[in-house]
RNA sequence: UCCGCGAUAGCUCAACGGUAGAGCAGCCGGCUGUUAACCGGCGGGUUGUAGGUUCAAAUCCUACUCGCGGAGCCA
């Protein structure tokens, strides 16, 4: 007696074991001729295995007749090649254990197609469905496929820390962590909430960025990366924001913009062709139930060479397209949604690397170039979802990235550990961040990101 | 946060000033291996919340809550 899972029991290698298998009940049809089809799933896999139940199993009447959709059960059986089509293998049932029922007069979640708003309602049960169980599995090989790529790549795994003291990094608005009791916190003179006397001797923040402390450990052990959670409190309602989010951020010495550029396009590839080996059950679902172009459009991906663009040629292209966009574009200003959009869905059709951007729009820490006027930032554009990378070649002079600070209103003091990095063995050095949640978003084609992550995390919500 | 749209049975929706309906699910029955099984029958509602207009409100008006689409911000 094996104990298989779904996946391994839907093998045709399978046929002849003699088999333990255990699961939730996706449906039961019960035949003409006094026996009943149970469609088992374990998440192993996104198909089910077909369960032939007998007439004459002692608890035919008692039990399977009254199994119904979530229901928990233990079958015990021998693989078979299924005599009809639909299945390559079917598991005759010798024994059948109840472990839960699942009322049907009460249990949300049925056979039938469910929207994803009802879902979101759902979040503890939806993992059950179909749609969750596919998302849930390509997340997964996404997350492994990128450890996989960098480890291969001889990166390091940063952990960066989740509480912080920058209240400055100006990526957004913070979540203030704190120990005080808010009822009655101490005040300073001024009548002002004194955080000096909070748990950590000063006011902290959940983390928006581990970039500042990624480049600490970039400029002494080469090629680093992060990978954890990111707290925006943005009271961004949109399909693509998330208050709590999975970012990761490879930093590497001694990369200038190209090598950043030829690491982030290898990276997306690898991660994408991953998804369509690893996953092709789950991404043929996604292909014809959610997004009937999610396959084309990696494999397009896979293949293509993404395109390179500095800002000032793209304005250029914009200006010269004969589209009309609600927002005119003009050099100096950051490009809207619709620009991107149309660079990547519509001029180019393909992923778009956009650089060099104008220096008023873009983070302090981006290094200024010979020009004056630019920086060397680079935003990596896919059709669907828009920006999916954001990255840049850091500012290594001290001078300059002083000078920009201040600029940016910036006090250099609070960051004296960051400026250090340039006082003390200073090198080039690059890299990006990539939303984990956007490149689901991209692989699967779901439309909204909370429907990407177990428990989404927005302003007026925090369930399950 | 701004603009627009929406909220009716467990789920997906219809009814758009005059007694609130259908499909699915559920329950009961039928059906010689089924594939979102099929066929027949039955039950199922304070129409998001609070006010207002009207002889009469799911329907018109106001506020609020929540959801969706788009924008801003960004990953």
């Amino acid at each position: 007696m094996d104990k298989l899972s779904v996946a391994q029991a839907r093998k045709v290698e399978s046929v002849g074991k003699k088999v333990l298998l255990r699961g939730w009940v996706r449906t039961r049809r019960d035949s003409k001729g006094g026996f009943s089809f149970i469609e088992l799933n374990d998440g192993s896999c996104f198909g089910n295995v077909q369960v032939v139940a007998d007439g004459s199993l002692p608890n035919y009447q008692n039990d399977v007749l009254r199994l119904s959709v979530g229901s928990s059960v233990a079958i015990e059986g021998e693989v078979l090649a299924s005599p009809a089509k639909g299945q390559a293998t079917e598991v005759k049932a010798t024994s059948l254990r109840v472990y839960g029922d699942a009322d049907p007069a009460t249990y949300p979640m049925q056979k039938k197609g469910h929207s994803m708003e009802f879902l979101r309602e759902q979040a503890h049960l939806r993992p059950r469905t179909n749609t969750f169980g596919a998302v849930t599995r390509v997340r997964s090989q996404i997350s492994r496929s990128i450890h996989e790529f960098f480890s291969e790549q001889g990166f390091f795994y940063i952990h960066a820390p989740i509480i912080t003291a920058s209240d400055c990094e100006g990526a957004g608005q913070m979540f203030r962590v704190t120990a005080l009791d808010m009822a009655k916190p101490p005040r300073n003179g001024a009548g002002e909430i004194d955080y000096s006397r909070d748990f950590f001797g000063r006011g902290t923040y959940l983390t928006v960025s581990g970039q500042l402390e990624a480049e600490t450990y970039a400029t002494a052990l080469g090629k680093v990366y992060t990978f954890g959670p990111t707290f925006r409190a943005e009271n961004s309602n949109t399909s693509r924001h998330l208050a709590e989010f999975w970012m990761i951020e490879p930093e590497m010495a001694f990369y200038e913009l190209p090598d950043n550029m030829d690491l982030a396009e290898a990276f997306l590839k690898r991660v994408f062709r991953d998804a369509l080996e690893k996953c092709p059950e789950d991404m043929a679902f996604f292909n014809e139930r959610i997004e009937k172009t999610a396959i084309s459009t990696l494999q397009g991906i896979v293949d293509s060479q993404f395109v390179r663009l500095p800002y000032t040629e793209a304005v250029d292209i914009l200006t010269k397209s004969g589209q009309t966009f609600e927002f005119p574009v003009k050099w100096g200003i950051d490009l809207q949604s619709e620009h991107e959009r149309f660079l990547t869905e519509k001029h180019f059709k393909c992923p778009v690397i956009l650089y060099d951007y104008p220096r008023g729009i873009k983070a302090f820490y981006m290094r200024l170039n010979e020009d004056g006027r630019t920086v060397r930032a680079m935003d990596v554009l896919v059709p669907r979802v828009g920006e999916i990378i954001g990255g840049s070649q850091r500012e290594e002079r001290l001078d300059v990235l002083t000078e920009r600070m201040q600029e940016q209103h910036l006090s250099p003091e609070a960051y004296w550990w960051y400026l250090d990095l340039r006082r003390f063995g200073t090198v080039p050095h690059s890299g990006f961040g990539l939303g984990l949640e956007r490149t689901v978003q991209f692989v699967t084609g779901i439309g909204n990101i909370r429907d990407v992550i177990p428990f989404p995390r927005v302003p007026g919500s925090a369930d399950f």
